[in-house]
DNA sequence: CATATTTCTTGAACATGTTCAACTTTTTTA
DNA sequence: TAAAAAAGTTGAACATGTTCAAGAAATATG
């Protein structure tokens, strides 16, 4: 009756379909897995995996989808196994590194697209993307989980750089060439308590001239 | 007889080709221009052309080439157009920006390039890209040029971040949906003397505990 | 149940980026 | 200057992403 909860022969279609277009990402990279070879792989016609999604770039754009719900899920988790918001923000972007490893090859596609300001997968462009902005109301959450104190000036802001944050970490990781990506990790090691504490520091009064200029800054730029 | 003085035949059609390609793209933008349309213009055959730009990005490329040198260019405008460095900075990515502006369509596509880690264009990926390395000269220049104080451990570093900044503005002037991209102007009026101020604060010695976490950050990643 | 409507499926066609073997013209070499 | 090598040119072919009119199957409606 209602719209949700049929979960449609549809609906199971285009999951498989997209499982199985994964899988040959994987395997072949995005660019060398032609439509066609994933309509053979599905036993189907290519016009019918086009009914299911309708571009390349629609199986790509459900991946960053899902990534986003794993996400927050991640930073729900971060809330259970850290002791205090600096490990926690780390513990957040390394479990998205982590995740994300098998799929080095479709990150790589993803982040095109996500440079295409037209595109609707631009994590800088404010879309009206719901999904964004549940990972950037966990970090809210995470923030008020761990009594970060910060200059209030701060508050409509900071939770949303947190998540441009990650979102730079990945993007880095996706151009890191050294060995394992071990400079994404020093990356994150390192930069990650110091913006811990430059949020702890915007608190102390002594730095508050020092906030109004970024907070001018934010103002003028975000939103 | 050097392979320097003869404009050759050559290259004056793989100019001529350039500038034709590039006022089709500014007109029909990248996507809407094709290969044939291009050749059709030149009044040659498509494989022709193709034999003076092996593919479309390799006309991009150009343009990213051209970009640079003129970038280097605009430091150098800096040295005599302006009285201290944080007006020199600010001119510099203004004047970038400014010149940037009648190609917007061109650099959509250029980002999605540059956002390739496999592609040669990328602003990040340390290629053995002379021009990159001219520009990040001539920010050296600059920061010697104006005398800026600075904690000499960042020295080996400095400029390159500087470019990164650079690079940084114009990837945000790409996604600036706001009218006449008037929020990259506040981002630079902002963000441009909080930088020199970081910088020139860096050179304190007070300030010395603050800045040895970031070189250690900056010595773990670059480099 | 018969009909109308929606959902799904097909196969062919199109546009475009790219490649390439064959051919022609220009330049170099002996 | 004749032969050989290099540079330039052609036109057809290929691979791939995407579209779409037409038809089949499933579902809703009276």
């Amino acid at each position: 009756m209602s719209k949700v909860e049929k979960p449609s022969k549809n609906q199971k279609t285009k999951d498989e379909l997209y499982q199985l277009a994964l899988k040959e990402f994987m395997k072949s990279g995005v660019e060398g897995t032609s439509m066609r070879h994933l309509a053979q792989l599905a036993d189907m016609s290519l016009g019918r995996f086009y009914y299911y999604y309708p571009s390349k770039e629609a199986v790509i754009q459900r991946f960053y989808e899902e990534s986003l719900i794993e996400f927050a899920q991640g930073v729900e988790l971060a809330k259970v196994n850290t002791k205090d918001f600096s490990t926690a923000l780390a513990f957040v972007v390394n479990h998205r590194v982590t995740t994300y490893r098998p799929y080095r090859e479709l990150l790589i596609a993803l982040s095109r697209s996500a440079t295409d300001p037209r595109s609707q997968i631009s994590p800088f462009t404010e879309a009206t993307q719901p999904i964004r902005d549940e990972v950037i109301t966990s970090f809210k959450e995470l923030l008020q989980h761990f009594s970060v104190k910060y200059d209030s000036r701060l508050e409509p802001y900071l939770a949303e750089l947190l998540w441009m944050y990650s979102m730079g970490v990945m993007l880095f990781w996706v151009f890191d060439k050294s060995k394992n990506q071990e400079k994404t990790d020093s990356l994150v090691k390192h930069l990650t308590p110091l913006i811990v504490k430059m949020i702890h520091v915007s608190g102390y009064t002594m730095s508050k001239p020092l906030v109004t200029p970024i907070v001018n800054l934010l103002k003028a730029v975000l939103k």
